[in-house]
DNA sequence: CTGAAAGCGCTAACAT
DNA sequence: ATGTTAGCGCTTTCAG
């Protein structure tokens, strides 16, 4: 590997002045910034981010912590999209991306262990148990994070935009006519918080009257469960007009379900997804969604991060809401 | 930060006899050995990986290239699963895994010298454009790689068993009683190739006549042009009795379009996908296609990559090629 | 069994 | 405008 040495030697200058021309430092003769330049590019001259870190303190790399706890995680395309838009907007500002773990060479670390033992610059925490002290005591590290989905006290967020979400899909079911809205929500997370929360105000703003066994706990991305939560919402004396699901593909399980019943969507009863996954625009009938705007929140993600490690002083915990949009699919019936 | 000089003051010892502790070297006495041990955790010492590696020339990092050509490489459930697996099993292994790109900082690098930049173990290749003359540089060069879907000469690869798949899938229609079968395949790719070949292969062993007309080409991951393809099938005077798609979600766009026809699957027409994504099992009827097994293909591209990096002089180039399986669904009728 | 010293490749004071 | 030097944190001969 040819090293700043095998240049200064080359080029008879020392290796502080190559340095300075590698790095563009405005105190050296437009010549010898050529020359050093040229030099090392016919060398094939290749900087070393260790060597470099070690002095700087800057690895320009960004942690991403991703723990596929149900197995769901990188695997659901809500999560595999984020990653690609941090992946994107990372590597535009110059930073790569890597992956904290528990597990360097043979030894266990705890996140923060890891993220330092890497000296990433920063991290980026999506998709885990937020409860976990290890995660935690990360994002009360020295180490700047923002965190997705999820408000730490005092600290940066990105939050897909949950309360316009159930906002929308209220506002536009009630435009359709519908008054008798069921809700099959996912597990307990502050997410579903939010969902169930501006689900009840909408409702309460427009003089809905949601009876209790219009509620349902379904589970995010299991099908089945809300498949099950579909028959009992079907069982009812008085059945609700629509359906909102937890995500598109417990919308699936819903629709599965429904259509066992002899009924169809959404001629007999309506249904409502969440995320808009591609999916959601490739089935018949479209799914009527609430498209999570993916792109828009690993962007944003990334940029609080990088001003905060270009500006730890200054830059203030901030939380950025990003709204997504209703995809008014086939999905729901206009009634009177 | 504290570092090993502050534990080797703590305890009296030189830095040399700390690091060799902290390494668990066998040269030191088992109570040294406690002793540093223990002072390090008291005072909660992380180790520097770049000082490490700057020493050591080992980054215990794997690389990873994968690129969006198509703003559907991470997005793309195979892919997403892909990466998945090489994430899980290499912190298995102790390494950490990073994407290589062209950017660092705010200088471009050619894929092989950002893998430099990072002092990459080595590489594992999925998603790209293979014939990009860096992706070949990259392979030939000095760093260890794998690819996947992918076959360099004498160089190390996995690959989704794409004979074999085609091979079960018309096994199983002939099983069936079909004999007039289509296929819509996707771009012309390597792994396109081989499943072209694998199906006239097994289409001539089994005396199947093959019309020219019931081979189209199509695009992986757009199933509206799968659509068109599908209709044109339809169209045909001699219609086929099954079409194959070159992915479920192809597959989606075919059966959107046979039902605009009034027909149905699988009593009107047999169809099969591949890839077996989440989606495929959730459809009703369940689909019919062949399961890439992604687990495998990422675990056996990390570890042939450690493998080669543990043993850069013995390893050999080795193909692993991973079979997936075929699901018996519901879209393939039974005929005589 | 332990330590001294060199050096991995780089940057940044601080000279000159 | 260019060079000298120290040192980031670590491992590894080699000596003792």
């Amino acid at each position: 590997m040819v090293k700043i040495k095998d240049i200064a030697d080359k080029c008879n200058l020392s290796v502080a002045t190559v340095s300075k021309a590698l790095n563009g430092k405005s105190d050296l003769s437009r010549e010898t910034i050529d020359f050093v330049l040229r030099v090392a590019k016919e060398m094939g001259y290749i900087p070393n981010a260790s060597a470099r870190l070690l002095k700087t303190n800057r690895s320009y790399s960004i942690g991403v912590l991703f723990v596929d706890t149900t197995a769901s995680g990188l695997e659901h395309e809500y999560f595999s999209s984020i990653l690609n838009s941090i992946k994107t907007a990372a590597e535009d500002l110059g930073f790569d991306i890597t992956f904290i773990s528990h597990n360097a060479g043979k030894t266990k670390l705890t996140y923060y262990e890891h993220a330092k033992f890497r000296c990433c610059d920063g991290v980026i925490i999506a998709s885990v148990d937020f409860k976990d002290p290890e995660v935690e005591a990360l994002v009360e590290s020295d180490i700047p994070t923002v965190t997705i989905d999820y408000d730490f006290d005092n600290q940066s967020s990105v939050d897909s935009d949950n309360i316009a979400g159930l906002r929308d899909i209220i506002n536009y079911l009630v435009k359709n006519g519908h008054k008798k809205i069921a809700f099959i929500h996912g597990e307990m997370t502050s997410v579903t918080q939010k969902r169930l929360s501006s689900f009840y105000r909408e409702c309460e703003a427009r003089g809905l009257n949601v009876p209790e066994e219009y509620i349902k706990e379904g589970l995010y991305h299991v099908p089945q469960v809300s498949g099950i939560a579909t028959r009992e919402l079907l069982e009812l004396k008085d059945r609700p007009t629509c359906i909102i699901y937890p995500d598109d593909y417990s919308l699936l399980g819903g629709i599965t379900e429904i259509e066992k019943h002899g009924l169809h969507v959404p001629e007999d009863i309506s249904v409502v997804g969440y995320d808009g996954i591609r999916l959601s625009r490739l089935m018949r009938p479209v799914f009527t969604t609430y498209v999570q705007n993916t792109a828009e929140i690993g962007k944003a993600a990334v940029s609080k991060l990088v001003e905060i490690i270009e500006n730890p002083k200054i830059a203030l915990p901030e939380r950025k809401i990003i709204e997504g949009h209703l995809q008014e699919g086939n999905t729901v019936k206009k009634i009177n």
